[in-house]
RNA sequence: CGGGGCAUGGCGCAGUCUGGUAGCGCAUCUGCUUUGGGAGCAGAGGGUCGCAGGUUCAAAUCCUGCUGCCCCGACCA
C-alpha cells in the first residue's frame, strides 16, 4: 500500500475526550473515529488490524471443529420474552419497534437465536454435539461507556454455542474451546491469564474469563503467588480466619461521635485502626424488609458474593434511606448490628474480631469494645468481602496479589437455561426426548485491539505483534522527490516484497524523513526499512526493529528473504 | 441515575468574568527553498462560536430552556 494513496491522518496532538492509552492512540494513528457515545467507525488502519484478529480467531474455532454461522444483529421480541431476558435483561437491551409497532431488539448477544436455529435444525443425538460461531456486531446500552472501544455500546464479539447430548459432552467441548482460546491468545502475543469468573447475567454453572493483563483493566483479579488459582475477584473465596478470637478485654462503652458518618472519619477520630472498626450496610431483603451486612472497616462488601446469600434481594440493592431509619432508628453513618432487629450476616473477619467499634443505632454515637457472644447474639457468618493483596490463597498454598486486567474472552458452560426455556431437544438412542445442554464462549474481537495496544507501546506510539500488524513493514525512501535511484529501488523493493506477501506501507509521500519516521513508529509497523542514497551506493538498505535501538545494514539483494524469515520467526 | 466539567474551522486551544471587526498553534491547499528525526519563507481556503428562545443599539460573551460529549460516583452507613 502507498501511503500517498492511504487516507491516514496522524496527529501530534491527543484528542481531549481520549482517557487511556490505546484509546488516545488509536485516535491519533488514524485507526478508528467516534460517532456517537461508545459508538465508533472503524477507519482503513484499524479495520486491518480487527481482520487479523478475526483471521486468527477464525482459524482456531475453524480447527477446533466450529461451525460458522451469521445471525441477525436485530432479533423479534418474542423470542427475548420466550427465554425471559424480555424482562431479565433490564436497560442494557436496546429495544425498538418497527413500522408495525412489532417489538425488536439490537442482540447484545445471540443465547435466544441460536437456540431457536438449533431446537428447529437439530432432532437427532446423532447431530452432537455441534458448536456455532459467528462474527458479528453487538449492541450493549452500557451506562456508561467509555475507554474507546475497549468498553463501547456496539463492539464486535465472536460468540460461539455448542449443543450436547450430556454432561460429559458438555465439559469436552468446553474444554475445547478453553484449548482454542489459549492458542489464539497466545498467538496473538497477549499477556493473559484464564481466571474463574462470576456467570453473570448469562446464567449457566462453569465459567472462567480471559484477562488481558494491564493496570489500565476494568476488572480486579486475584491471583495467588503460590499455585495456578486465579480468579476474577468477584467470585475468589475469602478464607476464613484460622487463629480464634480474642477473648473480650475492654468494657463496652458509648462513645460521642459527631459527624463520624464514615470509617475513615471514625478510624482518625477514635485513633482507631479502620480493621478494628465495623462497618453495617443494610440491603434490601427478599420479603420487603432488610438484612444486615457485617463487615471489618477496611474490607469492601462483595455484591456478587451476598446477592446470592438467603434471604437478600438479587440484584442486590441498598436499602432505601426511610427503610434504614425504620430497621435502625438511626440514619446511615451510625449504624451497629447491636440491638438491630433483622437478620445479620457478618462475614468471617468481622466475626473473628474483639473489642470492636461500630455503630450505636443513634446519631453521632458509636459503640467501644463491643464483642460478639457478650454484647450482641454470634451472628451468622458468610464470606461477604472482596479479598485483598496479601490474603491467603484459597487453595491453602501461597497469598493472593490483585492485578488488574481487561476481560477478552469469557467461557460458559450454560447447561439447561435456554434449552429448557426454549424447549430445544433432540430424541436420543431410545427415541426419548431430551433437553440438550449448552455451553457459550465469547471473545470481545475489537476489544483485543484495544488491550494489545495497551500490552505493546512506548512513548512514540503503538508497537504491534506481527500477528496483528496492520502491516508487516513500513518502507522509507529518503530523498524520494529528488533522487531517481532512490525512487527506482524504492519501487523496486515494494514490489518484490509485495510479490512475496509480505503487507508493505510504501511511504512514497513528499516528507521528510523525520515526518515518516515519527508516523511509522505511532503507527507501530513492526518491521522498517529505510532506503537512502548513501546505503544505495553501498548496495543495502537499512533495518531495524519497532523495538529496536540500534539499525542493522541488509544487502538489497537479500532484503525479502530476511524479512521473510523475520516475519516466520 | 446523582455530582462535576466542557461545547469556538478537521484537531488542540485562547477569547466569555468586564457585550463592540472571531483569533492562535497544528493540519489542509499554492509557490519557492529544504530533505537522515515532526523544516523555512510567502500566500490561500475553511467557523451562522452546540440548538432554541430572551435581554440589548449591539451577544461567542449576559439570562432561560434544551441537546451532545467527557470525567467521577452509583457498597464503604
Amino acid at each position: 500500500m502507498r501511503f500517498s494513496q492511504y487516507p491516514i491522518n496522524t496527529t501530534k496532538e491527543t484528542p481531549a475526550e481520549a482517557e487511556v492509552t490505546s484509546h488516545q492512540l488509536m485516535l491519533r494513528a488514524g485507526m478508528i473515529r467516534r460517532v456517537a457515545a461508545g459508538i465508533y467507525s472503524w477507519l482503513p488502519l484499524g479495520l486491518r488490524v480487527v481482520r487479523k484478529v478475526e483471521h486468527i480467531i477464525r482459524e482456531e474455532m475453524n480447527r477446533a471443529g466450529a461451525l460458522e454461522i451469521l445471525m441477525p444483529a436485530v432479533q423479534p421480541a418474542e423470542l427475548w420474552q420466550e427465554s425471559g431476558r424480555w424482562i431479565e435483561y433490564g436497560p442494557e437491551l436496546l429495544r425498538l419497534k418497527d413500522r408495525h409497532e412489532r417489538d425488536f431488539v439490537v442482540g447484545p448477544t445471540h443465547e435466544e437465536v441460536v437456540t431457536d436455529i438449533a431446537r428447529r435444525e437439530l432432532r437427532s443425538y446423532r447431530q452432537l454435539p455441534v458448536n456455532f460461531y459467528q462474527i458479528q456486531t453487538k449492541f450493549r446500552d452500557e451506562v456508561r461507556p467509555r475507554f474507546g472501544v475497549m468498553r463501547g455500546r456496539e463492539f464486535i464479539m465472536k460468540d460461539a454455542y455448542s449443543f450436547h447430548a450430556d454432561e460429559a459432552s458438555m465439559a469436552a467441548g468446553y474444554a475445547a474451546m478453553r484449548a482454542a482460546y489459549v492458542r489464539m491468545f497466545t498467538r496473538m502475543q497477549l499477556n493473559f491469564r484464564s481466571v474463574q469468573a462470576d456467570t453473570g447475567a448469562i446464567g449457566g454453572s462453569a465459567s472462567e474469563e480471559f484477562q488481558v493483563l494491564a493496570d489500565s483493566g476494568e476488572d480486579a483479579i486475584a491471583v495467588s503467588d503460590g499455585d495456578g488459582f486465579a480468579a476474577n475477584v468477584e467470585l475468589a473465596p475469602a478464607a476464613a480466619p484460622t487463629q480464634a478470637r480474642a477473648v473480650p478485654a475492654q468494657a463496652l462503652e458509648k462513645v460521642a461521635t459527631p459527624h463520624m458518618k464514615t470509617i475513615a472519619d471514625l478510624s482518625a477520630f477514635l485513633g482507631v485502626p479502620r480493621e478494628q472498626c465495623l462497618k453495617t450496610l443494610l440491603v434490601d431483603a427478599t420479603d420487603g424488609g432488610v438484612v444486615a451486612l457485617v463487615l471489618r472497616g477496611d474490607h469492601e462488601l462483595n455484591p456478587v458474593k451476598a446477592q446470592k446469600l438467603k434471604g437478600v434481594a438479587n440484584p442486590l440493592r441498598m436499602a432505601s434511606a426511610a427503610a434504614v431509619k425504620a430497621a435502625s432508628g438511626s440514619e446511615p453513618g451510625f449504624l451497629g448490628p447491636v440491638g438491630l432487629d433483622c437478620p445479620i450476616y457478618a462475614d468471617h473477619a468481622a466475626r473473628n474480631l474483639a473489642d470492636f467499634v461500630c455503630g450505636a443505632n443513634a446519631p453521632d454515637l458509636h459503640l467501644q469494645g463491643v464483642n460478639w457472644a457478650r454484647d450482641l447474639p454470634e451472628p451468622a457468618s458468610a464470606d461477604l468481602r472482596n479479598v485483598v493483596d496479601g490474603d491467603p490463597s484459597p487453595t491453602g498454598k501461597g497469598q493472593l496479589r490483585i492485578v488488574r486486567g481487561i476481560e477478552v474472552g469469557h467461557i460458559f458452560q450454560l447447561g439447561r437455561k435456554y434449552s429448557q426455556a426454549m424447549n430445544a431437544t433432540v430424541l436420543d438412542e431410545s427415541g426419548q426426548s431430551i433437553t440438550m445442554l449448552m455451553g457459550c464462549y465469547g471473545i470481545g474481537v475489537t476489544r483485543i485491539v484495544a488491550a494489545s495496544i495497551e500490552q505493546n507501546h512506548d512513548e512514540r506510539g503503538i508497537i504491534w505483534p506481527d500477528p496483528l500488524a496492520p502491516f508487516h513493514v513500513v518502507l522509507i525512501p529518503l530523498n524520494l522527490q529528488k533522487s531517481a535511484p532512490v525512487r527506482a529501488a524504492a519501487d523496486a523493493l515494494y514490489a518484490e516484497l509485495a510479490a512475496a506477501g509480505v503487507e508493505v506501507l510504501y511511504d512514497d509521500r513528499d516528507a521528510r524523513p523525520g515526518v515518516k519516521f515519527a508516523d511509522a513508529e505511532l503507527l507501530g509497523i513492526p518491521h522498517r526499512l529505510v532506503l537512502g542514497e548513501r546505503g544505495l551506493q553501498a548496495g543495502s538498505c537499512e533495518y531495524r526493529h519497532r523495538r529496536a535501538a540500534d539499525n542493522e545494514d541488509i544487502p538489497l539483494a537479500s532484503v525479502t528473504r530476511f524479512i521473510k524469515a523475520k516475519l516466520a520467526g
